[in-house]
DNA sequence: ATCCTACAATGGACATTGTCCAAGTCAAGT
DNA sequence: ACTTGACTTGGACAATGTCCATTGTAGGAT
């Protein structure tokens, strides 16, 4: 690491210590975290860091295309580090695990204009939902 | 209507003001409504429906698959009447106006077995995402 | 090296959405 | 009409997220 933090700071991020904490647990964990999740692992590294700062440096992250936010449920938003190499996602209906999954196809193509009601039509995300192997088994 | 009220007598729903009101209300509208727009929609029509109740109504037609949860962004759930013909959906980012949409493709099918991690897949949501006309215009 | 200042962090109040529960009410079968 | 168990109620509570006035500080200017 951190090509992230190279990049942050190329776009004129003012780099403080709390951004840094949060960028790196993103860039460690190539799990999707929620919003709380993130916080927890930020205070582990740094004790008196904000709940606030850690809600703003994500959105900020998301506003500057870096992490994707997830919303595959009713619960928390989840954020997803792995913005550049484009994937969809398979969401356990049991226990919520998210795995990142490339499928072969193209959604987009497959929306005809006609279907389009002239909305500009400017990205896709993919859901499959199923029953990871460990909630099958119990 | 109602087909939909028919169907849940027939499977043994104890019909009560505040369900037929709320099935009335996601019977009528063809769009995607909040929890707390079907309520204000069941209170026009019945004023001591409760919060809990619509709550608990929208979680049984859900359960008895007769009404769709959409996640779509972090904000509230929607419920989708429309849930007899599969469908998928387009989403306005500045709106957040959903229109229902029929692709072309079959999604699942794009997933390979060695995408699949185990998991059982039973079924796949689609959220196309862009700016609808009027956002556009303004 | 020090100072300035705009930008960032803090933390606590508030908002929104949803869940839970004990008590009262009522639909529907007998 | 009675009875009963399912349904509703309302309010407390929980989880997640937002806002804002105040305080702190990164990084350029001197």
């Amino acid at each position: 690491m951190s090509d992230l933090l190279e990049r942050l700071r190329g776009r004129g991020w003012r780099m403080t210590a709390q951004r840094r904490v949060v960028a790196e647990v993103l860039d460690g964990e190539h799990v999707h975290l929620t919003a709380d999740e993130v916080h927890a692992r930020a205070v582990a590294k740094l004790p008196e860091i904000s709940r606030a700062t850690v809600y703003n440096t994500l959105g900020e992250l998301v506003s500057l295309g870096e992490v994707l936010e997830v919303a595959t449920d009713k619960r928390a938003k989840r954020y997803d580090p792995n913005a550049h190499r484009p994937h969809h996602h398979l969401v356990c209906a049991q226990c919520g695990a998210i795995r990142d999954v490339h499928p072969s196809g193209n959604p987009l193509a497959d929306l005809p204009d006609t279907e389009r009601f002239g909305f500009t039509v400017s990205g896709v995300e993919v859901t499959y939902r199923g029953v990871c192997p460990n909630c099958a088994a119990a």
